[in-house]
RNA sequence: UCCGCGGUAGCUCAAUGGUAGAGCGGCUCCCUGUUAAGGAGAUGGUUCCAGGUUCGAGUCCUGGCCGCGGAG
């Protein structure tokens, strides 16, 4: 186990190229069997092996470097592909590419999710239809009571989770985890985890922390068995949990820093604006050297605050969800595409993504919105390619800055423009 | 000109004579490791007009007006 810490820390698999003076962003490059992921980096969702509304050729156009698909809702599919793979290879398909880049249908560095988000989504979020992150509703205390450890679509035991949806029971743990996720083929996987809900007490996250752990090192113990077996290199993420609470955020830390993990990821719930104080936990217990993913993140104050403290990677549904929605990203804030039916400007001004390039303007896009729904396929389509631009432009320009020294001047500058639009 | 059918929210339509509702649109808001191509909320009315019957009329009766279809 030791030797593995040694060697797999310095694979060259990360490299900090540049650390800011001010703050503790960093500049760094990830290099990955499929190409290499300039950090800080948002990583675009891509749940099904699939960017929502995009086509193949689509995800080009949009500065997109590295996508994330989840092992729970590929779960099926990955199994499946068993008897595919072994035909193709027997009628001699030499192209060795992963389940998920042929289901994405172009080349780029992949991620995949665990499912232990799930546990959490498919469990206390779905039943008690909250998210992971307090919002901005106070909630009643006793309301938080009576709704604590109920959980009836999942059971969670020390092993793994059962999860009961749709009338159908499977069970997931680490190793089935990362059997599905070695199929699916990413070049950079999760420890399977327990993401916990922002209103589980101290003692029930406690409880649940024990579990991650444990997990950790049985993911990190397949892995590195299958590894040996396959001899693909696959780079595995550990996860630090603890929920809300400083003590177990701070023991997740260190207990995580101390396996061989290739990096780290920031998982979990957080309180309302209590996101900088966890991770300001959280990261000065991680290994310098190694990458640092904040899960599940963000809005766009979100990444500033996030790169501020040392974060490489990001990924959220934010830019593809809304955008299917019909809220356009601009510097100049976000808007719903509703208010701005009548004008007939790009979505953005001087905007060079793609849709805007295109003359697509703000009425267009609405027109297509209310349209057919084939039309509506479209609106979709354009403003999912705008976002997803727009975030991984905002990233560039983020990581041009940390060249520069400027980080904190672009951040300021940045946020103060990025207000709800006129 | 006659016969028939209809006229209710911005639109399309509901409502055995008993508190006028729904869908869509418009408006406000929400979306953070996607069971989300989604969700929440507020608003919205001289029931074409004028009479009549009735305790009570969107509903029944009479007469107008308007629209659609048919016949001449």
């Amino acid at each position: 186990m030791k030797q593995n810490k040694q060697n797999r820390s310095r694979g060259g698999f990360f490299k900090i190229i540049k650390k800011d003076k001010h703050t503790q962003a960093r500049l760094g490059v990830l290099s990955t069997p499929h190409g290499k992921i300039e950090t800080p980096s948002y990583v675009i969702v891509a749940t099904r092996a699939e960017i929502k509304c995009l086509k193949p050729s689509d995800i080009k156009k949009t500065k997109t470097q590295v996508v994330i698909a989840n092992t729970y809702h590929l779960w099926n599919e990955a199994l499946n592909s068993k008897l595919e793979t072994l035909n193709k290879s027997k009628t001699q398909n030499s192209k060795t590419k992963t389940f998920l880049l042929k289901k994405l249908g172009t080349k780029l560095p992949t991620m995949t999710d665990s499912g232990g988000f799930q546990v959490f989504s498919l469990g206390f979020g779905k039943e008690n239809k909250i998210g992971k992150i307090l919002n901005a509703h106070p909630v009643d205390n006793r309301l938080a009571k009576s709704i604590i450890h109920r959980r009836k679509n999942i059971r969670i035991s020390q092993r793994g989770v059962h999860f009961l949806l749709d009338g159908k029971k499977r069970f997931l743990g680490p190793k089935l985890s990362m059997q599905i996720q070695k199929k699916l083929g990413a070049d950079i996987v999760f420890a399977f985890d327990e993401c916990t809900s922002p209103l589980d007490s101290f003692d029930y996250n406690k409880k649940a922390l024990e579990r991650t752990h444990k997990w950790a090192q049985e993911s990190l113990k397949y892995k590195v068995k299958s590894e040996k077996l396959s001899g693909k290199r696959q780079f595995l993420f550990g996860i630090v949990q603890g929920g809300r609470y400083k003590s177990l955020r701070i023991k997740s830390s260190k207990y995580i820093a101390s396996l061989p993990f290739d990096g780290i990821g920031i998982g979990g719930s957080f309180g309302k604006d209590e996101m900088v104080k966890t991770i300001k936990w959280v990261i000065p217990h991680l290994p310098k050297e190694k990458p640092r993913h904040l899960l599940g993140i963000g809005k766009i104050e979100d990444i500033f605050n996030a790169v501020e403290q040392g974060i490489d990677l990001f990924d959220c549904v934010i830019p593809t969800r809304e955008a299917r929605h019909g809220r356009i990203y601009t510097k100049n804030g976000h808007f719903d595409i509703s208010k701005f039916r009548n004008i007939s400007i790009p979505l953005e001004k001087e905007c060079k993504c793609p849709v805007c390039k295109a003359g697509i303007t703000r009425r267009k896009l609405y027109e297509l919105f209310k349209g057919s729904d084939k039309e509506k396929q479209k609106a979709q389509r354009h403003a999912t390619i705008h976002n997803i631009w727009f975030f991984n432009n905002l990233l560039e320009e983020i990581r041009k800055s940390i060249k520069n020294n400027k980080f904190e001047q672009f951040k300021n500058k940045f946020l103060k423009q990025f207000r709800p639009q006129p």
